[in-house]
DNA sequence: GAAATCATACTTTTT
DNA sequence: GTATGATTTC
């Protein structure tokens, strides 16, 4: 998985005391964190103080000091960032410690303990994982029978449903909620959904019908994957070799964690894991994923851990730490550090005024193509927003100027339509026991809806054998031209299946797209670009070792990007990156541009009414300030547009962030709104909704 | 009785 | 663009 690299200086220096970090240019604190010597370990990092390359460095140090790779767990908050830290430990440690120690995400890794150590727990170690889409989709399922169930039981008809249902996605959250926090769903429904609150014995029905049906399927979700690890610890047999399989945990963005995940740690650490916890709780942003940053507050008394801190920013020049110290001094409660800079430069942030957000957008390609033109290129740039869908416009305007770009977070590849039939398909040629692949895919074939999915679900899956082979000839109870329709799609799972195909993911994909395909083309207009898609799909899958395989790293690391799955064709291109804060987390750039900081937008104005969620907002600023080395720009729009039914065109004033505070700001330099643009419209051809602004202005000028 | 169709509302952040 | 709930069609 890691290419090959030449050991440094670092690992030939040998591994005697004091000079296993010998070639490593540390500053005292990284140091200090690296060659800690002891129990538990907190490193309290500030952003941009290094703390990737000190906890590479402290990787480097244990095994230089005769710890065994294979007994060192990494524990990251992606895929990614354990792949960043492990190759740069293997260039700087040999080759040993990237191939011997784990490393990845708690699911990943809990994933991986689970199929060789399931079943310990009865757990059949082919089970296939459910992302939070297709955990809704169950609970969907389930929530609609113990309804038809409820009124098929006679009675008066049950009373017209006039309120509007939680939707599914709601329910998984409130579900992950429950379990990552362990606090029942009586208490997490009234605190974080309260609009929910008058469904609460529905919600508890459906939920223990999920569970019943997730273990019928042999599926696990992303919590299960959680549960079923900590499970593991209290495994007779397993447990005892389970706890003390790791001498040391190192821990990542250790302020995003939740109780659970602490509880596992907790365990580790109880089996004689020596814990390293790095992270930031000014950093801390996944609370709506039951993150807690009770967490990392309390990790120094809850593990009698000793703590680090490091705090010179090799990151960002001296005025923009001034400036995001001043934003995030206002928040409450917080591990005290001072940040500061050695670095040179003088350059302070800008805080950019503009008109509306067609301003904005063309602020932003001014300044970036300025920044371009003295020499910072387009991928050492990053626009960074609040939610996905704020930088529509401002895509819109890069297309039409031809400026490349990728775009992280938001809307992802996973989530459309006819991505998620290919998946699911594809899951059941893994595990024909998935009721909820069988009911999304069954319901593609024309004529078949809720119902019928579920009668035919229901008769293949009694008798215990494989669904699929028991369709392909007698589908139940159907029409003939239906019954026909499904044995086709029956056999294209078997064959898929088949020995003869199976290992080769690439022809297994073919197989079931031969029956897709038709479906996409038929139910979708733009069949061309949805294919398009799906040849990216199955591009990965044909490079994956095993379909299986494929499946799971889809679930537990889905591509971040647009794009992401394409491959090389846009590698060694100068494009710019699109992120949400979120995704932007750990990254830096040299010129950073932060959109929409206005209220509503940062903080959300989901978020308003709770103070802890506010906090969260606050901190999320800050991240995203944090990103920028050496230029970073906040843009404010005074204005909104609000386009309605397609006629009415309100608009509303907006006020600028309230983290924005007199005190931030006096390490600004303010700039107005960008020049009106070229009064030529052939000249600047601005995309729709900045030409809408064009005209408005012009006008304007027409009335003075 | 079930599926297709229409109207309407709602769209944060992600392992 | 998508999911839901009500209505119409098969």
């Amino acid at each position: 998985m890691f290419a090959q690299t030449e050991p440094t200086a670092a690992l030939t220096a040998g591994p005697r005391r004091g000079e296993i970090l010998a070639g490593w240019r540390l500053t005292d604190e990284q140091r200090a964190a690296a060659t800690h010597d002891g129990g538990h370990l907190l490193v309290v990092a500030g952003a941009g103080t290094g703390k990737t390359t000190a906890l590479t460095a402290r990787l480097a140090h244990l095994v230089g000091s005769g710890c065994d790779p294979g007994r060192i767990l990494l524990l990251t908050f992606s895929r990614r960032a354990a792949a960043e830290l492990l190759q740069r430990a293997e260039a700087s440690a040999g080759h040993a410690v990237a191939r011997q120690a784990w490393g990845g995400t708690f699911h990943a890794v809990a994933n991986r303990l689970l199929r060789r150590h399931g079943p310990a727990l009865g757990l059949d170690p082919s089970f296939t994982v459910l992302d939070q889409g297709d955990a809704a989709g169950l609970l969907a399922l389930v929530r609609e029978e113990l309804a038809d169930v409820a009124s098929g039981a006679g009675g008066p008809t049950a009373q017209p449903r006039r309120r509007r249902r939680a939707k599914p996605e709601t329910m998984a959250a409130i579900l992950s909620r429950v379990v990552n926090s362990r606090t029942p769903v009586s208490t997490v429904v009234p605190r974080h959904f309260p609009w929910c609150t008058a469904e609460l014995d529905d919600l508890k029905a459906t939920f223990a019908g999920y569970t019943v049906r997730k273990r019928a399927a042999h599926v696990l979700d992303f919590d299960d994957l959680l549960l079923c690890w900590q499970a593991l610890f209290e495994a007779p047999g397993a447990g005892d070799e389970l706890r003390g399989r790791f001498d040391h945990v190192l821990v990542d963005e250790y302020q995003d964690t939740n109780a659970l995940q602490a509880d596992l740690l907790a365990g580790l650490a109880a089996g004689g894991a020596r814990i390293t916890a790095v992270g930031d709780d000014a950093q801390a942003i996944y609370g709506f994923r039951a993150a807690d940053v009770r967490n990392i507050l309390d990790f120094p008394s809850r593990f009698q851990a000793d703590i680090v801190r490091l705090e010179q920013s090799q990151r960002s020049t001296p005025p923009l730490v001034a400036f995001t110290n001043a934003v995030i001094a206002e928040a409450p409660e917080r591990h005290e550090k001072q940040l500061w800079s050695a670095r040179s430069g003088a350059a302070r942030p800008a805080l950019v005024t503009c008109a509306d957000e067609g301003a904005q957008s063309a602020a932003v390609c001014e300044r970036l193509l300025n920044h371009l033109e003295r020499g910072t290129p387009l991928r050492s740039q990053a626009v960074l927003v609040r939610t996905g869908h704020h930088s529509d416009l401002l895509e819109l305007e890069l297309s039409v100027r031809g400026i490349p770009y990728v775009k992280y977070g938001g809307l992802r590849f996973l989530e459309a339509a006819h991505v998620k039939d290919l998946v699911a398909a594809l899951r059941l040629v893994e595990n024909p026991r998935d009721e909820v692949a069988w009911s999304r895919v069954l319901q593609l074939i024309d004529g078949v809806g809720p119902a019928t999915a579920r009668r035919v679900v229901l008769a293949a899956t009694a008798g215990g054998g494989d669904a699929r082979i028991a369709l392909v000839d007698r589908a139940p109870s159907l029409a003939a031209g239906l019954a026909a329709a499904v044995g086709q799609l029956a056999t294209a799972l078997v064959d898929a299946a088949s020995p003869a195909l199976v290992g080769r993911a690439g022809a297994q994909v073919d197989r079931v797209r031969r029956w897709l395909d038709p479906q996409v083309a038929a139910r979708h207009g733009d069949a061309a670009a949805r294919l398009a898609d799906l040849d990216q799909l199955a591009a990965a899958a044909a490079g994956a070792s095993s379909l299986g395989r494929f499946l799971v790293e889809l679930a537990l690391d889905p591509p971040a990007s647009t794009g992401d799955l394409a491959g090389p064709p846009l590698r060694d291109d100068d494009v710019l990156t699109i992120s949400t804060i979120h995704s932007a987390k750990g990254l830096e750039w040299d010129v950073v541009h932060v959109l929409h900081l206005a209220d509503g937008c940062v903080p959300s104005d989901m978020a308003t009414g709770d103070d802890a969620a506010i906090e969260e907002e606050r901190r999320l600023l800050y991240v995203a300030l944090t990103r920028a080395r050496d230029a970073l720009y906040a843009y404010v729009p005074l204005r909104y547009h609000h386009h309605r039914r397609g006629r009415d065109d309100a608009h509303g004033y907006a006020q600028r962030s309230r983290f924005l505070t007199p005190a931030a700001l006096e390490h600004v330099d303010h700039q107005g709104a960008a020049p009106v643009s070229d009064p030529d419209p052939a000249a600047s051809a601005p995309g729709p909704a900045a030409g809408l602004a064009a005209v408005d202005r012009r006008l304007a000028s027409l009335f003075e």
